[in-house]
DNA sequence: TTGCAATCTGTTATAGTGTAACATATCGAT
DNA sequence: ATCGATATGTTACACTATAACAGATTGCAA
């Protein structure tokens, strides 16, 4: 049958690895189905649900995809602020434990306790950037 | 034939007022299709993508769902944080400009220039709290 | 007035994203 | 061995969103 869940995981990484961008659940099913045609739906986003619980891969939810963790501190708590270039579709991941720790400290004072930071800001990267690179 | 699209509009905000929590697209759809049964997709999502623009709603992209805007300051720039209870569904909008600020910076030193933020705390707001109210 | 272009709206169809429900298999404990 | 718990396979479907084109409306110029 089907391979295990640690080689299917091992598979989903690589496929992010290999794009080293953000990729749909459909996308990597695409990758993977060169080798398993008859894979489905489910079993990517089972093995997407497992490495997002573990912190190994980050779901981008303004993107409706997914990109590898750059970070080795994998596991709970582990939020960043990923920034997107809208132009190259870049993504960059940054740890700020202090600003995350402020927005929490700040909610939590109208009694708001928080478990998951959504953060991911919109622009245009570096590379991209007009004035900086460019011109 | 259908409304114009300023009274779509205003439909749509009607809905997400009287809801007073965030609602899908086929939410709304669903509410505007009892007086206009014919009422496509496109038409709600021409309307959203309107009231998103002009900053009159907030699209929540981890819920993929909208949200009136409860500020007045409508418009460009107007980036809250939105702090989501994933126990009973409730919303609250934050404005924290400095906060908001700081990111930019932060990621600004890195060569990136933020157009958009999307910021959405997950967690447990003060009524469903445990420890607070509970117990 | 007519004609044209630009824009907005309506309509149909389809693409893209995600999950429910149930079947089958796997593995450890008794 | 057999039972129960967990993981995986499979089918079908639900939900979210947009493309593409048709028709209507407006404003403006000839």
């Amino acid at each position: 049958m089907g391979k295990k869940g640690d080689a299917l995981r091992a598979d989903v990484i690589d496929a992010l690895q290999r794009a080293d961008k953000p990729l749909s659940a459909y996308d990597i099913l695409a990758e993977l189905r060169e080798f398993n045609p008859k894979m489905a739906p489910t079993t990517i986003y089972r093995a997407l649900a497992a490495l997002t619980e573990t912190g190994r891969i980050h779901r981008l939810e303004s993107l409706n995809a997914y990109l590898l963790c750059e970070s080795d501190e994998h596991g709970h708590g582990h939020d960043a602020i990923l920034s997107i270039c809208d132009d190259c579709g870049s993504v960059e991941e940054t740890t700020a434990p202090e600003l995350i720790a402020s927005m929490s400290k700040a909610l939590g004072e109208g009694g708001f306790e928080a478990t998951r930071h959504v953060v991911e800001i919109h622009g245009t990267c570096s590379d991209c950037g007009t004035g900086q690179t460019g011109s």
